[in-house]
DNA sequence: TTCATTGCAAAAGCTTTGCATGTGT
DNA sequence: ACACATGCAAAGCTTTTGCAATGAA
């Protein structure tokens, strides 16, 4: 994903190029792992952003519509989202003692889930796989 | 589940078996498929209980913590629980059209993730796959 | 100039909580 | 009687929105 690709779909959607949206779509670019909004907005702010909380939440549609991030479970009350990477689509499992998220990938899983999207000849656009448990460090 | 488990773990707990306690594990009980909690504060209105939303609220929790129910995606933006059940334990295809929810089960999905958990050393306590997409009544 | 965008503060929607009252044990 | 449970309304949190001001095209 390329800051080309938001400004034209930006303009392709009639709407317009801003400082405030590339600041926001420039932050989540270098955004590692899961955030919410308010984490976004805290980290704009800290770099002297003048962004307001309205302005994130009012880009954050926009960038799951372009396909940069995605929802992801909500591990408490609020929304949380990660970058979506074609290369690197991955699933969690998520520690119940400590919180730990640890990203893990596999052929097979996505093979089998294709084959059942199949069998119910459902088109399968995306997907998201929780596994809650406890990770070894808790053990 | 029987009623004799959840009033032996609120009794275990060192709490108190109540009338709008029942009521709430009761109709739970009944409950077939997502519900949210204002749903199910809706249905005891609807049959003449008078328990108070932050009764349900309260409630929750204990279904949670003794197993009669868990946390699913939200769909929208509140919390959506789900009875458990060891025999029938599935996930779900979630059609982004029309918001239909197909169920299934795959005992091969199970293992792999057994098998991958084994790798990471993880210990699972239970998972949820959501797959995203389009029915075939949609398409 | 025109219309989208922004910030602010208010509103909205779900969930939690303080407190006085009610109720199991 | 003693705690816990309950209802109510208020508070808390995240997210959305109305409106006037600002800014891109």
């Amino acid at each position: 994903m390329e800051k080309e690709n938001f400004q034209d779909f930006i303009l392709s959607k009639g709407l317009r190029t801003t400082k405030k949206r590339n600041e926001i779509f420039d932050e989540v670019l270098k955004t590692e792992g899961h955030f919410d909004p308010d984490e976004l907005y805290m980290r704009l702010k800290q770099k002297g952003s003048k962004v307001s909380r309205a302005s994130v939440y009012r880009t954050i549609p926009l960038l799951v519509e372009i396909g940069l991030i995605e929802e992801v479970e909500r591990v408490d009350k609020h929304a949380h989202y990660e970058r979506v990477s074609v290369e690197s689509h991955h699933d969690h499992m998520i520690c119940m003692k400590c919180g730990r998220v640890i990203e893990f990938y596999s052929p097979t899983l996505e093979m089998l889930q294709d084959e059942l999207c199949l069998r119910e000849n459902f088109t399968k656009v995306r997907h998201s796989l929780e596994i809650y448990g406890v990770c070894n460090k808790c053990k």
